[in-house]
DNA sequence: GTGAAAGCGCTAACAA
DNA sequence: TTGTTAGCGCTTTCAC
């Protein structure tokens, strides 16, 4: 077992100073060449790493950022994710990841742990039991203290700092205008809850693009999830739906769901019931995951770009920790969506 | 924005000396009981926390461990993380995650990253292209340095340390024999090329079955996946190969994929050749994700239990750092399958 | 060309 | 009861 080498170590062998190390290993000029080759060769031998506590204590930064998810079995988020890991370590900054579980107690616990001095910065995305408290005086908090925070995806006004998002509303607006543009006219939208944002957001833009086209609203084509329930239960909750609606004699001919586990479940009861996509009906889902890549046919989807969003965030924030950004304005940024049209619409 | 407290700023502010300060947050009965509480409210006032990068430094641990994985956006290690952050958020350790992205480049340069006093200790699981270098030098190395590593899932003999593993051969071997209880004798195989050990492991274990039933074994029925490839060409090569099984005759009343990808992969071509699941068909597939739970019909899977590998492994590495197990013996862990039956069998 | 010393924030042994 | 000091590993200024 070798043992860990230190400035110290290496100054005591060598019979120098441990400036003199110091220095020699940065290959300071000062020191002369004879004496840098020594302790470089030596550091070398028995690998030598300074230590990163360290230097985060003695530079008051760690070159390390948090990362705050309400989830990680997501698809969306495990991009994010991802993206944020690439650009951060290409960057030379460490992540640590911190997972609310969609909790605030464990958002604000997660967060605490890190603030102390172990992170540079944050990038969250808000936990729902958050948002619907919407109390975050954790978040101001922290910004008070002069520690960058970067939102993203789950935004909120009322938080001052910088932010990245997917511009939802838009994005659904044009995934509805799609639908109607192959002559569907009868969508039924598969939604949240208003109080998560996102849901809402989404909502608004499906409601926007029927509006633009003069077509009524029909509250039966709107059905809005209860939150964290079972697959089964959601699968029931949409089955049941759906068969009412051919019961009392709706029609609808597209379905626009706000994410892939919705999507999903209506096309199966439809398949079930017999109905034939895209003939009979379209689907169009928002997160473009591996949902909708292995369902037949396959989903026509809103691809959120999860891995640039996590490249923005992060860049977003070591930007600011850099200081390459104007310090006292905020910037929100918005990602782009596409349409990825695979099998589910004409 | 207030400003970051610190002993020394609350010591200079209430004119007493640093060492008193830190004693009295402590409740130290050595200060007396009005100085403790004039301290203490102070601190609160003004939300001091204790500088965790400096504490690291004088302990000499950092109370964050490191987890190293091949991939995010997969299940399994997604579900891993979740286990292994709730345990050691429980057990008051924050976790810092690396992706290899199955390259071994980017696993050494990882674990560089956090090796240097950043990090207690490792769990790691191989990445794909360590394991076909089987170059192990930095896992070694940060083990001779006196730092604990736990392996996992990916695992290897080379390496001498903790481990915490799935019991992929007897899994598939049950698996197997599952559907051979069903009365299914000609059982294709779906399952990666032999370097990766838990493929290698997973065919073993469904060659075993056959052999304990008397079953003749037909290489035709054992497909062998090439690795890194696309959604599209995975699909291309199992609808393909399906196909010439049909082409040439070559009965089979069941498929054993070792994950869900190729097992859905195959569902959707079977349903599009007509062939009926479970009846024509049954299908077991190993890793119990969100894939298996909306096919249809419901795959039937082998649980893998991330979570409590999860937990299983930052269990182990913890009461390493803390010393709660016999420092010079090795454990492995096995973690227990079960099968959850859907609806892919009979 | 080399080294001593201060300081980052904290703890703990020891001194007063 | 309170304060001084050394030390964790490192950088950097300043003195020799």
């Amino acid at each position: 077992m070798k043992p860990k080498m230190t400035l110290k170590k290496i100054a005591r062998e060598l019979d120098v100073s441990i400036s003199t190390v110091s220095k020699a290993l940065k290959d300071n000029k000062d020191v002369s060449k004879e004496t840098r080759e020594t302790v470089q060769a030596f550091a070398k031998l028995y690998n030598y790493r300074p230590n990163s506590i360290a230097l985060s204590l003695k530079n008051q930064r760690t070159k390390t950022i948090g990362l705050i998810i309400p989830e990680i079995t997501h698809h969306f988020f495990a991009k994010v994710m991802t993206g944020v890991e690439q650009t951060a370590n290409d960057r030379g900054y460490t992540v640590v990841i911190g997972v609310s579980n969609e909790s605030f107690a464990k958002e604000v616990i997660n967060m605490e742990m890190m603030v102390n001095g172990s992170v540079d910065g944050f990038m969250v995305s808000i936990a729902k039991e958050t948002l619907l408290k919407r109390d975050y005086h954790h978040l101001k908090e922290i910004i008070s203290q002069g520690m960058p925070i970067v939102l993203f995806d789950r935004v909120v006004e009322e938080v001052d700092c910088d932010k990245v998002m997917v511009n939802d509303r838009e994005s659904a607006r044009m995934a509805t205008q799609k639908l109607i543009d192959g002559g569907r006219r009868k969508i039924l939208l598969l939604t949240t809850l208003d109080y998560l944002g996102i849901g809402r957001e989404r909502t608004k833009g499906y409601l926007e693009a029927l509006d633009s086209n003069a077509i009524t609203i029909n509250e039966d084509l709107i059905l809005k999830m209860p939150d964290n329930i079972t697959i089964e239960r959601q699968e029931r909750v949409i089955g049941q739906h759906i068969k009412n609606l051919i019961a009392s004699d709706i029609h609808f001919d597209a379905i626009f769901a706000v994410n892939e586990m919705y999507a999903v479940a209506a096309l199966n009861i439809s398949r079930k019931l017999g109905l034939k996509v895209p003939d009979d009906l379209s689907i169009i889902s928002f997160s473009n995951g591996i949902l909708s890549k292995y369902a037949r046919p396959k989903l026509t989807t809103v691809n959120q770009y999860g891995l640039q969003l996590g490249a923005s965030v992060a860049t977003m924030l070591i930007d600011r920790l850099e200081e390459k950004v104007d310090e006292d304005t905020f910037y929100t940024k918005i990602v782009k969506t596409n349409l990825i049209e695979r099998e589910s619409t004409i």
